[in-house]
RNA sequence: GGCGCAUUGGUGUAGUUGGUUAACACGCUGCCCUCUCAAGGCAGAGAUCACGGGUUCGAGUCCCGUAUGCGCUACCA
C-alpha cells in the first residue's frame, strides 16, 4: 500500500515554525517513499479559525516548497460524516449519550481545574467509568433524546485492558483504559470534537502514516480505541520532539513574537531552501555529517529513524538584533546566498530591490552581465535577502546614506583625505580602460606619489563609494560601479566636507 | 493529582550487539591571509554524557530510584 500523510494545522494564526517542520518531515516522507503529501485545514473550531490564517499557511507551505497532492480538504467540510460516525457508534452501543449538563469552564484556567477534578476524583475514588448515562438503557436513552434533552456523545471505553501501538519515532507505547475518560465525541451542540474528526478523516483519506508533534502521543491512545470501534484499520504513528524556546518553555507567538511565525523568516531575507534546510536539522540528523542539503539530498537522506525524541530549543535572544532568530538559521542563510547557484538566487533578489524600488529592467536585459556580476561580489558576505537593499544600496543606486562610525573613522580621521580623494579621482578619470587591474595599479601609484599608506585611500575610497566601512575587495567594487561613478563619488565629498566644520550631522 | 515522554559542551546533533584520549556543525577565542569586513586555512577553550545507586572485568550506552523540563489529562485543537 503506498504511503498517504497528511500535514493538519488548524487556522488559528500564523503557521508556526513547529507546525511547518511537521509539514516539513510529512512532506519529506511522502517524497521518500514515492507517497502522497496531502493538507487538511483543520477548522472545526470556527470561532478561532480564519480564512487569513488558512491563506497564510498554504502561503507558508508554497514558500517552503512543500506542494500538496490532491485536493485541499476542510475538515468543517466534513462535520456531517462526523456526526453520522457518532450516532451509528451509539445505536451499536459503542457509544453513549451523556445527558450531565454542559460544565462551563474558562479557557484561562482549564489545566488548574483539569488538575482540581483529577485530584477531587482521586479523594473521593471516582473512577472513570462510573458516568450515569453509560448504562442508561437504549430506549430511555432514545425517549429522553427524542423528547430534545440535550446531550453529549461519548465514547464507551472497557474498563480493563489497554491500547498499545509502537511509534515509529518513540517506540512501543502503551495505556490502561482506567487512564483514560470516556472522551466526548460530540458536544451537546451537535459539535464534532477533535479526536472523532482527526480519526475519521484519516481513515477517509487513507492516511497511512501519522506523522505530527509528540504534544499528540498520548492522544493517540484515544484515537486507537476510535478506530477500534469504528472497525479501521490503524495507521501508523511517528511521533515528532517539540520545539522548544531557550529556556525551555512552550515556544508561542504570546511570549515569543515575530521569530515562532514562518512568514516572519519569508519577510527578513530568508531564502526557502536555507529556512528549510535549517528546519530539517531541528530534531532529525542525517546519518552523514553532512548538514547543508539541497532537496534532493533531504529526500534521499530522510528517515524517521533518525529523529530524536529529545525536544529540540530554538536558540534566539530576544533583544538584540542581531542574534533574533537562531544563530545556525542565519549562517544557514547567509551559506545559501553565498554558495548556491546564482540563477537561483537572482530572482530572490530581484524581488528584494524592486520591493524598495532599486530594480531596473535593463538588469533582465543590457545590464544583465554587470548585474551578475555585481550580485557574485556582494552576496559573499550578505546574511539575508535584505542586505542586497540595505548594506547593497550603493551598488544599485546614487541614493544611499552614509554610516556615520564608517565617515568618522575612514574619512574624518585623516582630513588630508579632503584633496587626496579628488586627486585619485582625477587618476581613475584617465584610465583607459578601467578595471580591477588597472584601478589598482593607480591607486597605488598615487598613494606611493602623495607618501601615502594605500590603506587609507582604500578605506576612504570603499566609505566614499559605498558608504560602509566593509564591504568587498575595494578593486572589485571599483571595478563594479564603473569608472563613471566611481570618479564622482570620490569627488561628491558629500558627507563629511560638509560636516567637518558643522555640527556632524550627515 | 495521575499518566506519558525526555535529559550528551552555550545551541543543533553523532555516538542504537556496553570496550581506545566522547565526534561533527553553529557560536566563541587566537593566529594566518589581507585594503576593511566576511569567506577560507590553522590552532584552541568549552561535556566528570542531569543526579544517585546497581549489573559488569568494563556503561553516555543496560536496570532501579531521584530531580528537572515538557506533554496529555477539556462538551480546546
Amino acid at each position: 500500500m503506498s504511503v498517504r500523510v497528511r500535514f493538519a494545522p488548524s487556522p488559528t494564526g500564523y503557521l508556526h515554525i513547529g507546525a511547518a517542520r511537521s509539514a516539513l518531515f510529512n512532506w519529506l516522507y511522502a517524497k521518500k517513499t514515492g507517497g502522497k503529501f496531502l493538507l487538511r485545514i483543520e477548522d472545526t473550531d470556527l470561532q478561532r479559525s480564519t480564512d487569513e490564517s488558512t491563506r497564510s499557511i498554504i502561503d507558508g507551505l508554497e514558500w517552503l516548497g512543500l506542494s500538496y497532492d490532491e485536493e485541499l480538504v476542510f475538515q468543517s467540510a466534513n462535520a456531517d460524516k462526523h456526526r453520522a460516525a457518532a450516532n451509528k457508534l451509539v445505536a451499536e452501543g459503542k457509544a453513549y449519550r451523556d445527558f450531565t449538563p454542559k460544565a462551563e469552564r474558562n479557557d484561562a484556567t482549564v489545566k488548574q481545574g483539569i488538575a482540581d477534578r483529577a485530584r477531587a476524583h482521586a479523594a473521593e475514588g471516582v473512577d472513570h467509568r462510573s458516568n450515569p448515562f453509560r448504562d442508561l438503557a437504549g430506549e430511555e436513552s432514545d425517549k429522553r433524546a427524542a423528547a430534545g434533552e440535550p446531550f453529549a456523545v461519548r465514547l464507551k471505553i472497557a474498563s480493563d485492558g489497554k491500547t498499545h501501538f509502537d511509534d515509529m519515532v518513540y517506540g512501543p507505547q502503551e495505556r490502561e483504559y482506567s487512564e483514560i475518560e470516556d472522551l466526548v465525541l460530540l458536544r451537546s451542540d451537535g459539535h464534532p470534537l477533535y479526536n472523532l474528526s482527526v480519526v475519521i478523516d484519516d481513515i477517509e483519506m487513507g492516511i497511512t502514516h501519522v506523522i505530527r508533534g509528540q504534544d499528540h502521543l498520548t492522544n493517540t491512545h484515544k484515537q486507537i480505541l476510535l478506530y477500534q470501534a469504528l472497525g479501521a484499520r490503524l495507521p501508523h504513528f511517528a511521533h515528532l520532539p517539540l520545539i522548544l524556546a531557550p529556556n525551555k518553555g512552550k515556544l508561542s507567538k504570546r511570549k515569543h513574537g515575530e521569530v515562532v511565525s514562518l512568514t516572519t523568516y519569508r519577510d527578513r531575507g530568508f531564502v526557502p531552501a536555507a529556512f528549510r534546510n535549517f528546519l530539517a536539522l531541528l530534531g532529525w540528523s542525517p546519518a552523514e555529517g553532512k548538514e547543508v542539503l539541497s532537496v534532493d539530498e533531504l529526500i534521499a537522506e530522510f528517515s524517521l529513524e533518525h529523529i530524536h525524541r529529545s525536544p529540540a530549543v530554538f536558540n534566539f535572544q530576544e533583544n538584540d538584533p542581531r542574534h533574533w532568530t537562531d544563530e545556525k538559521a542565519l549562517w544557514m542563510n547567509a551559506e545559501y546566498i553565498r554558495t548556491m547557484p546564482v540563477d537561483d538566487l537572482l530572482p530572490m533578489i530581484k524581488a528584494e530591490l524592486r520591493a524598495n524600488k532599486l530594480w531596473r529592467e535593463e538588469y533582465d536585459e543590457d545590464d544583465h552581465d554587470w548585474f551578475v556580476s555585481a550580485v557574485q561580489v556582494i552576496r559573499q558576505r550578505f546574511h539575508t535577502l535584505k542586505d542586497f537593499s540595505a548594506q547593497g544600496r550603493a551598488y544599485f543606486s546614487d541614493d544611499f546614506d552614509f554610516d556615520e562610525a564608517a565617515v568618522n573613522k575612514n574619512l574624518r580621521k585623516e582630513p588630508k583625505l579632503k584633496e587626496l580623494l579628488p586627486g585619485l579621482a582625477d587618476h581613475l578619470e584617465k584610465l583607459d580602460p578601467f578595471n580591477h587591474d588597472t584601478a589598482e595599479a593607480a591607486l597605488r601609484g598615487f598613494a606611493e606619489e602623495s607618501g601615502v599608506k594605500a590603506g587609507l585611500l582604500i578605506n576612504g575610497s570603499r566609505t566614499m563609494l559605498t558608504g560602509q566601512a566593509v564591504g568587498p575587495s575595494m578593486f572589485e567594487v571599483f571595478a563594479i560601479l564603473g569608472q563613471k561613478r566611481s570618479v564622482e563619488r570620490l569627488r561628491s565629498g558629500v558627507p563629511w566636507f560638509d560636516a567637518m566644520n558643522a555640527v556632524g550631522d550627515v
